[in-house]
DNA sequence: ACAGGATATGAGCGAACGCTCACATTCACT
DNA sequence: AGTGAATGTGAGCGTTCGCTCATATCCTGT
């Protein structure tokens, strides 16, 4: 099986803080070759050379490139719980809308961090097997955006949270693309967003 | 300069049926190929050899692959301008919010005729040259879709087209990844998000 | 029927790729 | 100081890739 999920995970757990550094210095290889070059550009042979380690050493922490760029996708996914938890707590006290927007804001931060390489990899995680860890992880994250939707009486939460995510990544990303780096007007646009999502199902309930 | 435009060009145009059909052939098994194994398995050796054409003559039309996803990429935006066009003749008597939805409708059509092959060329397209008439393509499409929402009097024509536009692809988007191909439920939510924006964006001036 | 352009073929070159393995070096522990 | 485990090395194998070119075949116009 190609696809196999053990293929993903790493061979060979580092003891030392040698072989730590040197999965990290490989790790931020590749990261840096997706930033600058591009997902296509990522081979074993390079990242190796430009972290200064031998293509053997990478061989001993990861299987392939494929398992490089589940661990990338990990590490972002780890972050960005993080940054849904901060967002959360944010706006713990909030209504519903500034709620909402502080959860915005705190993706948006964890988006604007590394912007090409948060884009890349949602990219290669879409046609990559999701190892144990980063289903839990994305799972982890619905149910806390879910319920921070119920917890205000958003009716068909599931499905609200789902298209607020869609519309705001939607968006996030063309303007990205578009080159427009201006975080507080993407912050106000994405309000303006998610502000009409959730009163046009809230009044659609009403009729 | 790798990133030159005239390595995206058809190298020899076709003068005789058979040729053309050597072309299209190619053509369509570069799409079969990017639709049941992905982008990166898209190969010359591969495509040629699936289209039942040899390498060579892969070579007379087409200077490398990335030509042969420009070609595509170019295809497909010319059938959507198509649908463009269509849905905007569709909404050219009715109301701002009618009109938008007649125009949202068509282009789901667009994405749904070929989902795989439609999400794949738009990841091609974010990283290559675009030639010029791909660009002519886009920039039609910008004016005809800012031009009805200007004509009816909606404020910041272009940036609201640009929002609703990245909006409905997000979630379409990510609708597709997940499974949903519920075109009805879908053209449902998009009509939420769509009024919803153009709500707050009109409530937002009154104030 | 025939000339000459248009089209098709596929062996194979050089480069890049994924990856292994025999070996060298360094570390932790006694 | 000595030993075994952990870690690091890089030449190089087998494969695939992009692509060329000498050659063969087909088609069009006369």
């Amino acid at each position: 099986m190609t696809d196999d999920v053990a293929s993903l995970t790493a061979r060979k757990t580092p003891r030392q803080a040698r072989s730590r550094h040197t999965r990290d210095v490989i790790l931020e290889a590749a990261a840096r070759i997706i930033t600058q070059d591009g997902l296509h550009r990522l081979t074993t042979n390079r990242a190796a050379e430009l972290a200064g380690v031998s293509i053997g050493s990478l061989y001993q922490y990861f299987p392939g490139k494929e398992a490089i760029l589940a661990t990338l996708i990990r590490d972002m996914r780890r972050d960005m719980l993080i940054d849904i938890r901060a967002g959360i707590e944010a706006g713990k006290q909030l209504d519903l809308r500034d709620a909402v927007q502080a959860l915005v804001e705190a993706s948006l931060r964890h988006h604007f961090r590394h912007p090409k390489l948060t884009e890349a990899l949602e990219v290669a995680e879409a046609e990559l097997p999701m190892d144990a860890e980063t289903q839990a992880l994305k799972s982890n994250m619905k149910v806390l955006v879910v319920g921070m939707l119920e917890a205000r009486g958003v009716p068909n939460a599931e499905q609200t949270a789902f298209d607020l995510i869609a519309m705001c990544h939607g968006i996030v990303h063309a303007s990205l693309g578009a080159g427009h780096d201006d975080l507080a007007a993407l912050s106000a646009r994405l309000r303006l967003a998610v502000n009409g999502y959730l009163n046009e199902n809230a009044s659609c309930r009403d009729r």
